[in-house]
RNA sequence: GGCCUCAUAGUUCAAUGGAUAGAACGGAAGUUUCCUAAACUUUAAAUGUAGGUUCGAUUCCUACUGGGGCCA
């Protein structure tokens, strides 16, 4: 299809050349699919040709026709108004699928020189992954697929927040508890163990919190220590004195000023300067709850299929940051406040000053960030970072790509931060504190669990080994899952609704695996019949057949475009599209009982399609099954 | 307050500035002596409002309305 819409644009260039006397670039000649109800196989849009031909629409795409008509594999044209529909010969068609077929590597674009490197996940150790992360790891790994898929040289890793503020209030919630459970002793994940904690750690803090709250409303400021008090005693007068529509969010302002006040909360920062100063007992304890939650991430991981080349950890990359900001207040790109804070100032670039050190020295995200970044482009050398991170920190990433350039990085040009939307719930957002969190482990064994039931009621597995008939369930459970996640525009958000589960029909995953499991079955039955699938003395091709190869032919051209645009979207859109024709091919043709020409060629388009399925999918990071 | 983003059938999603805006679910009506009916066929149903640019606008620009987010 690229070599036929090459010599296409070849053509018609030197057409113009001869005729009109212009030369055109090839961006200037828009070439469609040839809607269903006009005739032809391809479409030159001609409208944007006319200040060249100076003739009017149809005479123009007449003249353009008549030449291309000259070449071997236009077998026809039709102009209707400014559009010239060229019909492309059987033959080509015919050449094109034996080609295809032949070609163990079709779709594959080129090996280009270009390194990628692609963060993803990268999950706080906190709390246990949610839906939300199953997208991004879902559509990092699918990024990489498709990247690899384009002939991109790929890797991919991991950051993992593994310090700050929030694993210590998992520490300290879990130090204040009873019984102190470990995974074993209480039974669970270690990842869930360890969020446990967290949200005791919430309730902890919200407990302290109201009294005081109520106490700094009504003015009453002995419980609060004298660092706190003067911001608190601001914060409330403001409030107090605010009119109506702006004092929900001056009570959110308070409410975070008290928060912090609160002695729960002095005792996680005290822990956390502990941790920052090495102290022993401290980093032992954070280790231990640490690697529970490694353990628990890697069966979530493993359920879902994806792996990284390199895992970086911010406790190993937060010093780094320090010094490159003191690199860049040598240097004179950074400043420094009279509380000893380092900012940048980027107003010129049309944001703000921004924040980069605080003034007690301990660093922000992006100052962490800023390490991770030099430390990795030691380790990979790449001309592009993909970062797959919510579109949430919009703002943070330009920041950090600027701040980078001033600093001379040559590896700032290539970060891209691939920022996708967050997955909403018909009540809004995801909110832990609220318990709306849609768990990952739930979700996968809960998708699992109706790929069953659904597969057992239509006794699709009554002749399965109980292995074969899980393996089914997983392939089908998390294909619906995956495939849902990454069938919309990844700039967009997903609404989810946990009232009803994913669905297994129509534009699913199942959808497409069951096509492919039909291939499957067709070319077993082939195989038990025949020795070899000979297609050299193929004769001709129907409508329907050669509405498939069209569609074949479209697979590199996806390929290249989804790596393009980073949309995997793209992908599993034609590869449902492809599955839906060949469902259209299957129910409308035999394939066995016909005469021996017929049948190898049905087969082997049947592989062909096959092989398009699971490689699409494979590289989308989705299993198809054998049987189902 | 400043900045970013989204708005398409009842619902969830498509459409490099191109022809009569595509799918899926849900609704209505059909298809099984034949290779897997988790399928296929037919059918009803949509571009938030008002302007502008263009041969042509769901797409680009401006304002408005209504969601979502970020910064302090």
């Amino acid at each position: 299809m690229e070599n036929l819409k090459e010599q296409l644009v070849k053509s018609i260039t030197d057409i113009f050349k001869r005729t009109f006397n212009t030369d055109i670039s090839s961006h200037e000649l828009t070439f469609n699919e040839t809607p269903k109800n006009f005739v032809g196989d391809l479409t030159l849009v001609v409208f944007p040709l006319l200040k060249y031909t100076r003739l009017n629409p149809e005479a123009s795409a007449q003249t353009i026709g008549k030449e291309l008509a000259q070449l071997e594999f236009v077998k026809d044209f039709n102009v209707v108004k400014g559009f010239l529909n060229l019909v492309i010969s059987d033959d080509y068609w015919k050449d094109y699928f034996i080609a295809a077929y032949q070609n163990p590597n079709f779709g594959k674009g080129k090996t280009k020189k270009t390194k990628i490197l692609i963060e993803y996940s990268s999950p706080n150790t906190n709390k246990p992954l949610h839906l939300g992360h199953i997208r991004n790891n879902v559509l990092g790994y699918a990024v990489a697929g498709v990247l690899k898929a384009a002939g991109y040289q790929v890797n991919t890793c991991n950051l993992v927040n593994d310090r700050g503020i929030h694993i210590c209030k998992s520490m300290l919630a879990w130090q204040k508890s009873k019984d102190m459970p470990t995974p074993e002793s209480a039974g669970l994940k270690g990842d869930k163990l360890v969020g446990h904690f967290y949200v005791e750690f919430e309730k902890l803090l919200q407990s302290q919190t109201q009294p005081l709250l109520k106490a700094a409303i009504q003015q009453d400021f002995s419980s609060f220590q004298q660092a706190d008090k003067k911001l608190i005693e601001a914060s409330v007068f403001k409030y107090l004195q605010a009119e109506d529509n702006k004092k929900e969010d001056l009570l959110d302002t308070l409410k975070t000023h008290v928060r912090n006040a609160t002695p729960i909360m002095q005792e996680a920062r005290a822990m956390l300067q502990e941790w920052e100063a090495g102290d022993e007992d401290t980093i032992a304890l954070w280790k231990k709850m640490n690697q529970w939650v490694y353990d628990g991430f890697a069966v979530t991981y493993n359920s879902l299929g994806v792996n990284f080349d390199k895992i970086y950890y911010e406790s190993n990359t937060y010093l780094l940051g320090k010094d490159i900001v003191n690199e860049g207040l040598e240097k004179g790109i950074l400043f420094k406040k009279e509380d000893g804070s380092v900012w940048i100032d980027l107003t010129d670039e049309g944001l703000d000053q921004k924040l980069l050190l605080r003034s007690d020295g301990t660093s922000v995200y992006i100052t962490q960030d800023l390490g991770t970044a030099d430390l990795r482009y030691k380790d990979f050398a790449m001309d592009r970072t993909i970062y797959v991170v919510g579109n949430e920190q919009e703002y943070h990433f330009k920041v950090l790509q600027l701040v980078l350039k001033k600093l001379g990085r040559p590896y700032a040009d290539g970060i891209h931060h691939f920022s996708y939307g967050m997955v909403d719930l018909p009540s809004g957002k995801m909110k832990s504190r609220e318990g709306t969190v849609v768990d990952a482990d739930d979700l996968i064994s809960d998708m699992i669990q109706t790929a069953q039931e659904s597969s057992e009621e239509l006794g699709k597995t009554d002749d399965f080994s109980s292995e074969e008939a899980q393996n089914l369930y997983k392939t089908l459970g998390l294909g619906a899952l995956k495939f849902f996640l990454l069938r919309v525009d990844p700039k967009k958000r997903i609404m989810f609704n946990p009232a009803e589960s994913i669905d297994l029909h129509g534009y699913t995953g199942p959808f497409v695996q069951y096509s492919y499991a039909r291939i499957q079955s067709i070319y077993r039955r082939f195989l038990k019949e025949n020795h070899d699938l000979i297609i050299q003395d193929i004769q001709d091709i129907q409508t329907i057949e050669k509405e498939l190869i069209l569609k074949i032919a479209q697979y590199p051209t996806v390929i290249e475009l989804a790596a393009l645009d980073l949309n995997p979207a793209k992908l599993i859109d034609y590869t449902y599209e492809l599955a839906k024709l060949y469902n259209k091919f299957y129910s409308e043709v035999s394939i066995f009982n016909e005469s021996q020409e017929v049948t190898h060629k049905r087969v082997a388009l049947s592989v062909l399609c096959g092989r398009i399925i699971k490689d699409g999918f494979n590289t989308l990071g989705i299993e198809v099954p054998e049987r189902m």
